[in-house]
DNA sequence: CCTCCATTATGCAAATATGCATAACCGTTT
DNA sequence: AAACGGTTATGCATATTTGCATAATGGAGG
């Protein structure tokens, strides 16, 4: 028995004409007839007696009806665990993102997105790892670099810059170097290589090349923090130092390029609330300009 | 909320693979991927999460489930009036037919029809009248003549002729008639003019013009006991006669040929033990050849 | 790391359902 | 008896769904 068939005869019954419970449905009269014989076959049943003066049920249409009710307050229960959200997006959406991006562009701008959705729910996860979209370890991701492969809906946010910086304090004392290979002699402060996540955050090496720097930390505000106490030169998102007059940028030639990728599972597409999560990123970075891109 | 997507994705939700539930459903892999995709879509919510290693439920999805499944009791029950009748054929059909038909033809035959259907029950109203299909005062009506109009589905039985018969005793007393003027002179046994249920059956004026007869007798037995007790001359169906040696044809020249035809209402169509009985009908009077026919 | 297998997702052609327009129907009114 | 109005049923064109075939996917095993 088909379930569609049932709900529809179920409003037939109780409207007692095929016209206004077609109106009822939002489908047209002329379906409605078929789907009511299409019932009365597969049950080989004459459910109702049909005529101008309209439907009457048979005793056999009664003995149904009344099933199909308890299965209408059953479904409509269901239904309305899902209901009475959609005109106001809530849920909870969770974005994983590197902390640069994370800590600096998204979480001050969150207020924005909270205001705009007050029933909706955003975690912020600003660490520099993977997330599996597929097992939901976040709904919507920031990403270097374009993902591989998988069932990832994906679309480049922006192109933004490295380069290197170290403290005043630092190089009064170290000296400036003048060129690449004058690193060589300068306490340097990179990334974790065991926690690089993607191949598009090894920026390091493209600085350093096979230099290893001293000290290592696994967070971009980790990494400006430690340059901004005079550990040495450090590779820093000119977005992330901004104007800091403390740093100042060393071998100003010297320059990354990187992107940010936003994704979502598919399965997301018609989640509105992601969707809504999704288009505030996009909007906000496009607003931004050229913000996350060196001076 | 489409609730046979709803009951698609119950058997999905318990298979926990669309390959495994597609087959359990009979429907293609592919329609069962995009009936849940339609599905979360209309609810805005993520309710399985899909990949090669087959479907897990969310919350979302668990609590939908729940849900589902009390539907699908009450639409078991529901369905559950219906089934185990269909493969013997059960419940009744109303025949309504006129009573020379009727009695002459089908009761006889009714055994066999019995013995095929044990399930199935037949009532047979011999009596010369109106039946609403409609109105179901009928299933199937055996009707003398094309019907008119309205919403039935009609088939030609078969032709029957009527001659005039009376006793040996009346006709040893009266003397036989030589012509059809001659008849005035007769008792005659004809039908009720009142209850004369369709222009089909008037063919007592075919016979004896404007004199109106003596006797009237609403059933074409009755008639029939009346001119065997030689009450006089009446208008009887060849094939009620049979080849019974106490009557006479009476001026064998005269004979009017009228038709049965079978009506059911269209929404019995789909009605199988309504076709069984139709069909039964159909091929016994194939198989009875010229029998209704006079010699 | 590569291959295999069983799974899901999707382009496209075929099949089916739907809506539109209209014929047929029945009860009411004139 | 005829006309009217509101109903249901159906032919046909269009829209949508479905199945088929195959690409993509992820986990297991070698």
């Amino acid at each position: 028995m088909d379930w569609e068939d049932a709900r529809m005869f179920l409003t037939v019954a109780r409207e007692g004409q095929l016209l206004g419970a077609a109106k009822r449905l939002g489908v047209n009269q002329a379906t409605l007839s078929r789907r009511l014989t299409h019932l009365e076959r597969d049950l080989q049943a004459t459910l109702m007696l049909r005529g101008p003066q309209g439907c009457a049920l048979t005793e056999e249409g009664q003995s149904l009806m009344a099933r199909l009710e308890r299965a209408e307050t059953a479904m409509q229960e269901g239904e309305a665990l899902f209901r009475g959200r959609e005109a106001k997006l809530s849920g909870t959406v969770r974005i994983g993102a590197p902390d640069g991006f994370g800590v600096q562009f998204l979480a001050p701008r969150l207020g924005i997105l909270a205001r705009r959705h007050p029933e909706l729910r955003v975690e912020l996860v600003p660490v520099p790892r993977a997330f599996s979209l597929s097992q939901r370890e976040a709904d919507v991701a920031i990403l270097v670099g374009r993902p591989e492969r998988g069932r990832a809906v994906a679309a480049k946010l922006t192109d933004y810059t490295l380069g290197l910086y170290a403290s005043h304090r630092y190089l009064a004392a170290a000296g400036t170097p003048a060129t690449r290979e004058a690193l060589r002699g300068h306490r340097l402060v990179g990334n974790v290589e065991d926690l690089v996540s993607a191949p598009g955050l090894d920026y390091v090496t493209e600085f350093f090349g096979e230099t290893r720097p001293t000290i290592a930390i696994s967070t971009a505000f980790g990494q400006l923090e430690a340059v901004r106490g005079g550990a040495g030169i450090g590779v820093l998102h000119d977005f992330v130092v901004g104007g800091d007059p403390a740093l100042a940028r060393v071998l100003p030639e010297l320059t990354v390029t990187r992107s940010y990728w936003l994704a979502y599972h598919e399965s997301q597409r018609a989640i509105h609330r992601v969707q809504a999560v999704v288009e505030f990123i996009r909007s906000g970075v496009a607003a931004a300009g050229g913000w996350l891109r060196s001076p």
